[in-house]
This record gives structure tokens, C-alpha cells and sequence, in this order.
DNA sequence: ATTCTTTAGACTGTTTACAGTTCCGCCCGG
DNA sequence: CCGGGCGGAACTGTAAACAGTCTAAAGAAT
């Protein structure tokens, strides 16, 4: 019996809309160049891959838009946009549900994003521009000096930005949002990037191999490096976790999970 | 003031519900199992790919609404829906158009395609079913039959059903989801599938040897087959519409398009 | 005649209100 | 003591209302 049975607010009183001095984000938006939606959205993704809305959580709607200052229209629609990326699950008359991510869906896509990173390595080959081979190559040095000084936070941005920077030089956009989005979802399992020095420097060896390949423009040689990157850093993703399933149940801090909490 | 110094609107004939004699979908729907957003999506995208809302064209909500006998709620659900499909663009404050796909995107989502298709097959080789090694060869057969008899539609359900098969047998319903959004994203270029009796024979004799390199467990075999397939398919697809660009833009129906209908 | 300004209209973005459903605790009968 | 209806609260689904924006046509000035 972990918490009351008393419904869960997070606003404690919260009455209505007439007192005006504790207001927690009642401030004026000025003039927002895009639909409230999307910027829900984008804070709701954010809350998620941070870790703030738990796996399997449900997303109350009038509790997030009072929150978030806005009415519950928008709010839907953000949640409508995050079950078409895949980080929740709509069920009807019931919510939004984080998504948990399971080993088999990962699975799944990181071997899809090892056949898309393998094609815009191909084409990155042969169609990276100098200046583009120029700039993987400082990011790999820059992720070098990541890992020489242990700053795995560092390294992780240098990776990101070392893989989008290869799909851009793809010139398929279609690939490159593809992809983006794919390696978001799977921030849902790998919450914080944790990996280990040997993990890094093996990894920023296969770039480096990768890159030169790119550079040098042979484009088989660059998508079976890209692939075989691919596949390795789905084998020491396991290996960070332990190499086995370990399903992520543990993790569902019991805190904010008090109900069924299924997430079919 | 207190006579009224401009309460009074006047009813711009149309605009309120006023009349209501001529209503065309007012019947009450029998408890939908799922969320009327979601229905009227699909029927929305039935809708574009049918043609009958035509490339560029935007969707008024209001009269969307009315004609499918909701509200403006779902409907805009449904609008932002496809546009995570990628069917509609949405501008603020202007509303959701029918995207018009340029030949030089199609080209990239041919790509992507390939890479997918590609994996799938190598998968399918390592993991298909005898009875779904079957279930492809009677594809072939009856896509042969519909080739025998000129059923240019036959062929193209076969072909859909072949593909989709194939991705089935991958046992990565990501990759399927995918292949299918992605491949439904294709529709928007080429409404009708009016191939050549040549093009479906050619197809259909890569679709054999694909299954038998399936069949015979040959994953590398398999995934080449499969990439050169999709290659070819989009050569074949260029050739079938000219070789050239032929942009998209003489389809523009003047009669329901009466503003600038750009879809940038 | 042309161009700039003004102004009305239509439509989207957002909010608010209502109806139906689900879920939980509670009471009652076995 | 336990299982099964029963009522109420909370929440979602949907509809309608409100407010701001963009478009476009009409009028005035050059």
C-alpha cells in the first residue's frame, strides 16, 4: 500500500480558475509562430525521453493542460501526434499511455536503422562534399577527446551528431526524419546513455573506419561499415544491460504507477 | 451603449446552422468501437488516394465536418494525422492541404523502400514458414494468371499482397508498418497503377526468383534480389510515366481549386 | 488606369461546455 | 468470509462557442 487511495492530483487544490496569485503557468504566450499542439507535443516528448512521465503512465489530460497552461484540445492533439511517433498508445475511453518500449521492438529498430544508416552511408559516400567529410572528421576527433577526458555525455552528443550528420550528407530527407525519429523512440529503453569506455572507444573506431570509407567515396565499403556499426551497437546495448533480456520492469518506479498500468 | 452597437451579425447565407433541411449525414452512428478521429482519418485518406480530394487542395474543416456528419474536433485530429503520414501539410493558420508528392521525394521513399524490403527478405529467408514459402508461390502463380488475362488491377493486389507477405514473414512489424505507410505515401504519385504487360511480367519474374532464393534460405541471395527489385521497380515506375519529371501540377481541377493552392 | 489602403468575410486556433464511459469503492446476499 | 451488483466520481470523446488571423475584394488617392 504504497500511497492512499485518494485520487491523484497534482494540483492540490486547484478549485477553479478564479484565484490569480498562485498561479503556477498561467503566463501569457506571446504570439506563438506554430500551433499550441505542436509545441505540447514537443514539451510532452521531452517529459518522456527525460523520464519525467514514467513507462506506462497515463497522460491525464486536464492535469497536463492545466499544467501546461493550456486547455485540453491541445493537449489531445499532442497526444494524437506522439501515438502516430510511437511514444504512447491510445486506447479509447481509457488515454494516452507512455509507451514502454519492449527488447523485441528495439530489436526491431535498430535493425531498421542499421538497413537506413546503411543506405545513406552509401550515398553519403558518394555524395558528401569535402567540407562534409571534414566535419565528420572533427566531430570524431571531437569524440575522441570525449572519451580521453570520460565525459560520456560529450560523446553521446558527438555520436548523434555524427550519425544525423552522415544522414544528411545521404540527401534522402525522407531517411533522415526517418531515422530521427526511429533513434528517439529507442531513448524510451536506454533512458541514459550509460555506456562504457571500451564501448565508446570501439565505437568511435568504427566511425572512424566509416568516415574514410566515406571520404574516399566507396560506397559499398561505407554501407557494409555502416551496418556492421549498426550491429555492433545493438550488441553492446545489450551488453551495457546485461546481455540478456531484463525485462524493464523493475525500473516502473512504483511511485507514480498505482494502477494496472498495462501498456498493450 | 446600450443599444446594440454591432452585436448583429448578419448571417452570411451558409454559415450558421440556420437550415438544417437539407442535411446530408445527420444519422446517428451505432457506437463506434474506436475514437471518430481515427474513422474519419481513414476515410480522409481514402478520400486522397482515391483522388477525389485532389493534390494541393485544402481541407476545410467546417465542410469536411458537415459532410461526414461530425465536428470540427475530429476532423482536425484527423487532419494532423495524416500530416504525421505525411499525406497533408499543415500551415498555421491556413489549414491542411493535400500534399502533392515531387518526384524527387517518391525517389527517396523509393530508396528507403529498397533498404526495407531488402531486410525483409533477408529475414524472411532465415525465418519463413514452408506454408508461407506456399502462400508467396501461389501470389506468383495468380499475379501470373492476372498477367495471362490482362487484369492489370488483379496483378496489382497480388504484387501488394506479395510484398506485404514478405514483409510478414521479416517477423519485424516496425519494419512492416513501415514499408506499408511508406509504400501507401507512394500512392499519391501514381493514383492508378496502369503498368505495362511488360513491367508486370518482368516484376513477376524477379518476384519468382525472389521466392525461390526465400525458399532455399539464401538471405544474401535474398536481399540482393530484393534491393535490385525495388530498383527496378523504380525504373520501371519512371518509364511508365515518361522517364522524365512530368511534375505533378497539370492536375490541378480549376473547379475546386480557386486559390493560390500551393503546398510548400 | 494603377496602386495602396481599408474593410468585410471566411476560416483556423483555442477554449468551454456537455454527454457517455470506465473505474473504484461500497453495500448486499450467499 | 467472499463474490456480485450498484452508485458515484473522474475522465475521455464530442460538440459548440469564442477570438484572432489571413484573404480578398472594394474604394480612394496618385
Amino acid at each position: 500500500m504504497a500511497d492512499a487511495p485518494a485520487p491523484q492530483r497534482l494540483e492540490p487544490a486547484a478549485s477553479s480558475r478564479g484565484k490569480r496569485h498562485g498561479k503556477p503557468v498561467p503566463k501569457r504566450r506571446p504570439r506563438l509562430p506554430q500551433p499550441l499542439g505542436l509545441d505540447v507535443a514537443q514539451r510532452l516528448e521531452a517529459l518522456i525521453l527525460d523520464g519525467t512521465l514514467g513507462a506506462g503512465e497515463r497522460l491525464n489530460e486536464v492535469a497536463l493542460a492545466r499544467s501546461l497552461g493550456v486547455s485540453r484540445g491541445p493537449v489531445r492533439e499532442a497526444a494524437r501526434a506522439l501515438e502516430k511517433t510511437g511514444l504512447v498508445t491510445v486506447i479509447m475511453n481509457r488515454g494516452a499511455f507512455v509507451r514502454s518500449l519492449r527488447l523485441e521492438e528495439a530489436m526491431e529498430i535498430y535493425e531498421i536503422n542499421g538497413a537506413l544508416f546503411g543506405l545513406a552511408a552509401a550515398n553519403a559516400a558518394e555524395r558528401a562534399t569535402p567540407a562534409e567529410a571534414q566535419a565528420l572528421r572533427s566531430l570524431v576527433a571531437a569524440m575522441q577527446a570525449a572519451i580521453a577526458r570520460g565525459d560520456r555525455e560529450g560523446f553521446f552528443r558527438g555520436n548523434s551528431a555524427f550519425h544525423a550528420c552522415i544522414l544528411a550528407c545521404a540527401r534522402n530527407r525522407e531517411a533522415e526524419a526517418l531515422y530521427g525519429q526511429l533513434t528517439r523512440k529507442l531513448l524510451l529503453l536506454r533512458r541514459r546513455s550509460f555506456e562504457q569506455p571500451a564501448h565508446m572507444a570501439e565505437a568511435n573506431a568504427e566511425h572512424a573506419a566509416l568516415l574514410e570509407a566515406i571520404a574516399a567515396g566507396d560506397a559499398a565499403l561505407a554501407r557494409g561499415l555502416a551496418e556492421a556499426h549498426a550491429r555492433l551497437g545493438r550488441v553492446r546495448f545489450l551488453d551495457s544491460i546485461g546481455h540478456a533480456a531484463m525485462p524493464p520492469q523493475p525500473a516502473t518506479r512504483g511511485a507514480k504507477a498505482h494502477r494496472k498500468e498495462e501498456t498493450p
